[in-house]
DNA sequence: TTCCTATTTAAGAATTATTATTATTTAAAA
DNA sequence: TTTTAAATAATAATAATTCTTAAATAGGAA
């Protein structure tokens, strides 16, 4: 999602986040991002246009979307993190052959874990989200 | 599970695995560990009764499990990667508070995902396998 | 606007998880 | 047993992340 800095800076003052430059590029930058990247990965692409940010800065601010909410921690088999900026319910994808992580919506599929959990629960746990993975072969002959 | 150093070793033997004592004793800890533990976990848990397996050794091991197919890498929101030996299909619950991770089995479950994207199948993407994680909070008043 | 103060940042050191290197040891086949 | 390829211990190296601290800055108060 593209989201100019002036509507992130208004979305941050609502929520009462202290508005900085380097805390209004990396969330413009993970909005934008449409293959969950890392930490590392996010510090490199706001280089270009805002270079002297440094690689913490990236690492604390990330952690606070999270805890505020705006963005949420990917986790793969890989050694490192990656990050989403894309809250509502979604399946990840992992491509076993690229590593790639790709979104797939499925409300039907939503609606029958929700309802098969709401109805069933399970015994002795507060059930707070439910996250499908699906790891296979992505057959897309080109790879956007 | 507990399983016996014999029994391991014929398990090795039938899939063409070198048997030394420092593999077995890692995947008899590992299999009879119920909480996922990580290398550096199964190393502190063999120390007592076979010191001088170096943690390097506890790593290439679970690796090769994982080759072998004796046991799985679980991903979490920490900065480490945990083992899991039980190869059945089941769900993962994470607790928000302990941060323990347990296993829940729901035949039910599975056969309706199974049945559910057999039918629908995602595009252009060839799924092997299919991970439920449900994030949330253990309500036990005992913590065993 | 200007000043104040708590928060944030940059820089780089430190820590932690994991992998690589290499000389030595060992399982198991011949 | 002897042989040999594979596995191990020890430890150095690497990669991801966190910590430390002094300097910079946002946002409220005057």
């Amino acid at each position: 999602m593209n989201l100019s800095l002036t509507q992130i800076k208004t979305q941050f003052q609502e929520l009462g986040i202290k508005s900085t430059l380097p805390r209004v590029v990396i969330y413009q930058s993970l909005a934008k991002s449409m293959h969950h990247p890392s930490a590392e990965e996010i510090h490199l692409a706001i280089q270009k246009k805002y270079p002297g940010v440094s690689l913490a800065t990236v690492y604390k601010t990330l952690d606070m979307l999270v805890q505020k909410s705006l963005a949420s921690k990917v986790v793969t088999n890989e050694d490192k993190v990656r990050y989403d900026s894309k809250m509502d319910n979604h399946i990840h994808l992992y491509c076993e052959k690229t590593q790639k992580i790709m979104d797939y919506e499925d409300q039907e599929l939503a609606d029958m874990l929700t309802g098969y959990f709401s109805k069933k629960g399970i015994p002795n746990f507060k059930i707070n989200k439910i996250q499908v993975n699906i790891n296979g072969e992505s057959k897309t002959t080109k790879n956007k």
